[in-house]
DNA sequence: GTCTATAACGGGATAGAC
DNA sequence: GTCTATCCCGTTATAGAC
């Protein structure tokens, strides 16, 4: 059964976006792609506006599902290595929101708070898993100390995709997500205590 | 004695482009801000892409004077945090190439390459300035912790600004780049050996 | 659902008078 | 150097036939 033409809409419009740029894909553009007429596509969206919308609680939706990380769990370093790379995955999916950060969040204007949640929402998700593994004994930080990593582990993590692309712009376009789930568990690594510290290290040789 | 219209220009440009977006910035716009005709900006500059390309030649020098860093000197770490601080004020006069990256340097593609260059630049120079730190026995590092390292603290250093107006928009446009300091200074701290890193831990404990 | 116009608008840029 | 007027063009969005 044919996908329906709504979805190819969407799907062209995020590849389209990811590729050049969310403000240089016009609307005639993403009709020409598909082949269709730009008047069907505001048959199936109102304005250019409404399939960002779109994309944008299709990645909100995925993002917070993931980030809701339960509590009381014990978590392992390799449930965190898994959880990165998820996450990882669906900012690179979507990374068009990220390359023009500003620009996006100031042209769809309600974005800008929906952003901001997911963001306060990752930071939550980072000090769970810190406490945890504080509980589990792998670290001991002071409250200020714990912070100020969960920040950074979060900056990294927002801005990766969009850092390894423009340094290595050898346009193969997939990026190699382990190295940034590298990347921030290495931000971890010099807290971490003696087995636990090895294991990230051991992690780590994999990508040298 | 009257600053020449053309410097007006570019000043309100930059001020207008940091604060609502290069994008969002019309040469009318600019031109009404300034109480001067569009016409008469045109007279000073053949395009917008001309005004743009001056302001960034500016970044461009100033980083790239800056990022010069003697190779043999020995660098004590408050030398180095003297050094970020330059750059991020560099990094936050300019931070509208910074806050849309990708849409900029694609519509004004000979940006491109330069961006990348001042990119690399900037990562030698903590590579420099990290192999300073372990020929004063500050610290000890394999080569490849150090490659991580210092690529670590190369995108905090880019995304720091960007980030911490996300993160707090509540509008004090003023960021505070002493916070960002610290930041990088800390993805140092861990490693460095007892006295030196307790210097560092006594710098960051002003931010809190 | 899909097409072919075409309207409506905004932004970059130029012409020519002063 | 500065102004006003205007052109040009790309982009979003709509109207109406099929």
């Amino acid at each position: 059964m044919k996908i329906k033409t709504r979805d190819r809409i969407l799907n062209t419009s995020l590849e389209l976006f990811n590729t050049v740029g969310e403000p240089n894909v016009t609307t005639l553009l993403i009709s020409d792609e598909l082949e269709i007429s730009p008047g069907n596509l505001y048959y199936h969206f109102k304005s250019k506006a409404e399939i960002v919308n779109e994309l944008f609680a299709a990645y909100e939706t995925e993002l917070m599902d993931m980030l809701s990380v339960p509590e009381e769990a014990d978590i392992s370093l390799d449930d965190q290595a898994l959880f990165l790379h998820l996450v990882f995955e669906a900012i690179a999916r979507f990374r068009f929101i990220y390359q023009d950060l500003v620009n996006i969040l100031t042209r769809y204007d309600n974005l800008q708070n929906r952003f901001r949640r997911i963001l306060r929402a990752k930071e939550k998700a980072f000090i769970v898993i810190a406490e945890s593994l504080q509980r589990q004994g792998l670290m001991q930080l002071a409250d200020h100390e714990l912070s100020a990593l969960c920040e950074q582990m979060c900056l990294t993590m927002t801005y990766w995709v969009s850092f390894e692309s423009l340094s290595h712009l050898d346009n193969r376009d997939e990026t190699d997500l382990g190295r940034g789930v590298f990347q921030v568990m290495n931000l971890l690594a010099p807290y971490l205590t003696g087995t636990a510290r090895q294991q990230v290290v051991a992690m780590s040789e994999a990508y040298l």
